[in-house]
DNA sequence: GCAAAAGTGTTACAATTACACCCATGT
DNA sequence: ACATGGGTGTAATTGTAACACTTTTGC
């Protein structure tokens, strides 16, 4: 009916953040042709019976250990000859995962897997670095118009913390004051009863994001935007 | 290596304006099981040497004589069962098409293909509903951060249409003044020295969208919001 | 001369930006 | 007491929203 010889695969770009600060990727080196010993994205094929995203949490869990926190579609690769070897069309997502997950599997190095920062990249396998800007692309765009850097923190957080996470990503400077009075203006963060120290300087507040309340405000067709 | 027997689809969602006004989509009537008789998005399985692109501008030419102007990919859809006889992934792209296109296509009536308002949809095959709605929502976010508006509309036209065109996508009312002050503000339309008239009332002047103009000033930072 | 659509400005209000000092703690 | 990071308010500017009358044509 088709005569086709394409095969699936899905890959995972999934970036995390150090209060360095810095934003990192997952990445996995190759064991195997082609592109021995590069670095690569997790990733791989698609059994016959299982979707899209089961497959990408499959790989990712097989492959680096990271059990993801927020997961999207970002865009479908496919140009013939992307694979030296066959057609292989590959459907990448991007994810983001919190620091206690970051740390456990950057512990679980038995295989060979590495948080790199996105701004001291190695070279990477395929077209990765294409599907790799992409994804910092969505990321840094998104950021500003959904609040999904609150997956990149703890549950609990410091508001600097998400102020340098911002910073960061954004690759430029903030106004402390005028970021605060926004966010909070949202009314998406709940302001706990609870301070804590970060051995220098006075005791900052910790703060969580409410998720509910951010469904019951989208719904009302208040935005969330920097 | 992966004992795959996935097959990949390309689907183009591809819409049109006319000043009735109504926003419409490109459908074809299904010759074959399953779902014969069933309308649907337009297209069909990629060839081994093609790239995803080429198979949509392949797949829709093919089925309904239409050349796209605009053309993103939309969504990647692949959940098991989504095609009843066997394992289907599809890429579904989102087309954009101007009215001369359109009449062309329409009046190209060999086949079955036809135009059907976006408020007025017949049942789809597969799950083309919902690629389709995907595809509505995309094209409604879209118009107000993205210049995508004038793929629709002649390449000169009048302010009327370019006004008619976002109350009709995004179904509420626009202060006239408001709108072209706006409009006019990002310097992306060049107001040519020709008017026409629409049989009654002022005649008006025909616009033109500016590309270059536009990619200049994106580059400048300043971006196209409404 | 009247119906129909095009064209145009001003004012009130809201949002954004710029900007600097005091506070609470650890050493 | 001083170094470090946390917390806060106000004024100027800019952008957005609301609002109505005049102009040009066809009939």
């Amino acid at each position: 009916m088709s005569n086709q010889d394409i095969q699936l695969t899905v890959d995972a770009v999934v970036f995390g953040y150090e209060s360095v600060p810095r934003i990192s990727v997952l990445l996995i080196k190759r064991k195997y042709e082609p592109f021995k010993d590069s670095w690569a994205i997790p990733g791989g094929f698609v059994l016959n019976e299982e979707s899209l995203e089961d497959a990408v949490y499959r790989e990712l869990k097989e492959e680096t250990g990271v059990e993801i926190g927020y997961l999207e579609q970002l865009y479908t690769f496919g140009k013939p000859g992307r694979d030296p070897r066959q057609r292989i069309v590959s459907v990448a997502y991007f994810g983001l995962v919190r620091p206690d997950t970051y740390k456990i599997s950057a512990a679980t190095d038995a295989q060979e897997v590495q948080w790199f920062d996105i701004h001291d990249l190695p070279e990477l396998a395929f077209d990765h670095a294409e599907i790799l800007e992409t994804a910092i692309k969505r990321l840094r765009a998104k950021i500003t118009y959904e609040p999904i850097g609150f997956e990149l923190l703890e549950e609990r957080f410091l508001f600097s913390d998400l102020e340098n996470l911002y910073k960061t990503l954004l690759g430029r400077e903030i106004d402390r004051r005028n970021f605060r009075k926004k966010i909070m203006s949202l009314g998406m963060l709940n302001e706990l009863d609870e301070k804590v120290s970060k051995g220098a300087g006075r005791p900052a507040n910790l703060f969580q994001f409410d998720k509910k309340r951010y469904f019951q405000l989208k719904e009302e067709g208040i935005v969330f935007e920097i």
